[in-house]
DNA sequence: GCACGATTGTACGAAATGGTTACTTTGTCA
DNA sequence: TGACAAAGTAACCATTTCGTACAATCGTGC
């Protein structure tokens, strides 16, 4: 095998190539140097494809034109990721690896029950706002039935923590007797998942159809305070002080 | 232009040509003779067509898969519908004609205003359900930014009327005093949609994610009953009797 | 039954696309 | 300073894929 093959998984398990790349500012300026900087090429690499993928699809994204707009070139995206597959299930990966760490980042212990799943469902609400690519990214996986999810090495065991935290949650508010009984934690995720997740997947039919942006910011604020007003009345046993709803 | 060019609009607006087409029985029963049957042949592309579209997406679809998956050829395909984009558009159009055919059929008026809710609620999440090919479409839609609704001359102006059959329900129930002050239909429509939505759309990264199968029957019954309850607590003034949700 | 036009299967072509090879450029160290 | 290895580029190749030309097939009116 020659230096210039793409890396199997074999090579790059026995260590990481250490390929050259300009800096962009560099690369401007015309300067005859470069750094060596693999993990910059991978991340370039890996954000323009995000892009595409986002944009077109799995299968409508062009490798050349991914390519075209990094600050290298095609040969380097299957040097790095062996095939489009493996690019884009690395940037599928990538996405989680994101939201994995903010999740882990939270912490609610702190926070009353009601003003804990407040505080948690205008998290997600803004996190999906904010980050349309992940979104999107799950509906081209959900397209694909979740077939590079299955395979992915790092994604495979992921079992998002956020259960844990709304099942932490919903046990003390039980407890203080400021929520109803008879709730699934999963079923709490997935409403407060779907309302958040819909506002961001069918903006565009939405928009099309009835010429409601819920990009707008002023639309926007307000779908958020009615989700989180719909998850406590969902959960609160009688209707607490949801007044205004923030995070 | 030639009988065997693929119809321009003018053409098709002309008259509708009339392929013969062998009828599944008697091609399979070897039969010399076929019925002519256009509507037929042009039926069957589309649902094939659907098939192929809601598995792979837009481009992620061949037109030689679909074509051999139809009773008929790729020739009739391009004969009746120009090329992949325009076979996409009539299959979008041909989903979207549905569920306003039967949003058509719907005569809430006799309800009570919360039934009339509730009814409403349930029916969409079962259509949802029922037909995850319609959300499978909306999806990829959205992945292409609903570039194709825009230019549907049919979908153009469909402003669906569930949105006025909504506001009719909340301005009878505000009426009454079951419903509270403030919310406007579109919002309501919105979380009915999300709800109901989410749980098809997202199958396949929940199950790989939370090992949670939204497809089973009593996970569904069960969550239909969530997504009901969820909307009335939203919108009534007080817990009314939401016991058991029913459609 | 026969001719004619409508309908359909086959085979093909051109462009696009994923993937690779051969070669140049750059940094480094004797 | 010059040779050598690492890194990068552009041209290239094989295959797929959309779309079409052509001729064979079939129903229908005379």
């Amino acid at each position: 095998m020659a230096a210039s093959d793409p890396p199997s998984k074999a090579r790059e398990r026995r260590g990481r190539p250490q390929p050259a790349a300009r800096d962009d500012a560099e690369r401007e300026a015309g300067a005859p140097g470069w750094k060596q900087d693999p993990d910059a090429v991978r991340r370039n690499i890996l954000e323009t494809a995000r892009r595409a993928f986002v944009d077109k699809g799995l299968s409508g994204a062009r490798i050349d034109e991914i390519a075209a707009g990094t600050a290298t070139s095609k040969r380097m995206i299957y040097y790095y990721f062996g095939d489009k597959e493996g690019l884009y299930r690395a940037v599928l990966e990538d996405a989680y690896m994101r939201i994995r760490r903010l999740e882990q980042s939270l912490d609610l212990a702190a926070l009353a029950p009601i003003d804990a799943l407040r505080t948690l469902t205008g998290l997600t609400f803004d996190y999906h706002a904010d980050n349309p690519d992940f979104v999107r990214l799950v509906m081209v996986e959900n397209i694909h039935h979740a077939r590079h999810l299955k395979t992915s090495q790092s994604i495979g065991a992921l079992n998002h923590m956020a259960i844990g935290m709304l099942a932490d949650i919903y046990a003390r508010g039980l407890e203080d007797g400021v929520f109803r009984a008879g709730i699934e934690p999963i079923d709490l995720h997935l409403t407060i998942s779907a309302l958040s997740f819909y506002n961001v997947s069918n903006q565009s039919t939405i928009k099309q159809i009835f010429g409601h942006d819920m990009a707008q910011q002023d639309a926007r604020g307000r779908r958020r305070a009615t989700v989180i007003e719909t998850v406590l009345r969902h959960v609160c046993v009688v209707e607490a002080d949801r007044s205004e709803a923030n995070g």
